[in-house]
DNA sequence: CGCATTACCTAAGATTCTTATGTATGTAAT
DNA sequence: ATTACATACATAAGAATCTTAGGTAATGCG
């Protein structure tokens, strides 16, 4: 989702957590969403965001719901049970790399 | 390096950053050295790190110094000037992805 | 002597992403 | 009316990074 591959591993989680914060959202809008929210420095192509959500629903952790707005079809897409509890499981494990990235890129010069 | 997937793409500034800071290290020091500064939460496999290793000194961002200790080779590696800049725009990086992070994982609702 | 540790290495496969397309509708501008 | 951009979905080939599973060889300990 940039040239920066540090982002590889991070879009479940974004979306995840995204979802458990507005309730539903639709794939194109998630791209709004997270470009508005980085101000323009995350842009998540569709390439990479399609295929995840596709993922995510058929891991039990998303399901859809179409709506045709425009006379064109939305796909919102809401955290299950599991999507909820892997949420936590998720920000858990980005916290814990958070740590350890600190401790190895910010040594205290003991 | 690890069941997680957010550490895919931060080996190389891992790394480098180590080099930069002790100056030269070989490759099995470094996994040692990972694991002992974030208490075993990280394992760096061989199988990633080799790699990496010669992908960084192809790139001209380390250079090599092979030493026998205890009848046994060892490749200590060090950072060139680039890959001092690199290190630093690498640290930079990591620096804007952590932000990006945060402002998405943990919103001020507004 | 056998087994763990040290110390290097590679190769097949998995995962995640980029890049490049494709389809189709709505809207604004020329 | 045609061009162009935004909306909204999708897939597929290839790149990049890792895991898993090996291989070689010397040292050290019980």
């Amino acid at each position: 989702m940039q040239k920066n591959q540090l982002y590889k591993g991070s879009l479940s989680t974004i979306v995840l957590k995204l979802l458990n914060d507005k309730g539903k959202m639709y794939g194109y809008q998630i791209t709004r969403e997270v470009e508005k929210i980085t101000t323009g420095e995350l842009v998540i192509t569709e390439g990479a965001l399609y295929p995840t959500l596709h993922k995510l629903e058929a891991k039990g952790l998303l399901s859809v719901e179409i709506k045709k707005v425009n006379n064109r079809p939305r796909k919102y897409y809401f955290l299950t049970e599991n999507g909820k509890k892997e949420t936590v499981n998720l920000l858990n494990e980005m916290k814990s790399f958070i740590q350890n990235m600190d401790v190895l890129l910010n040594p205290k010069l003991a």
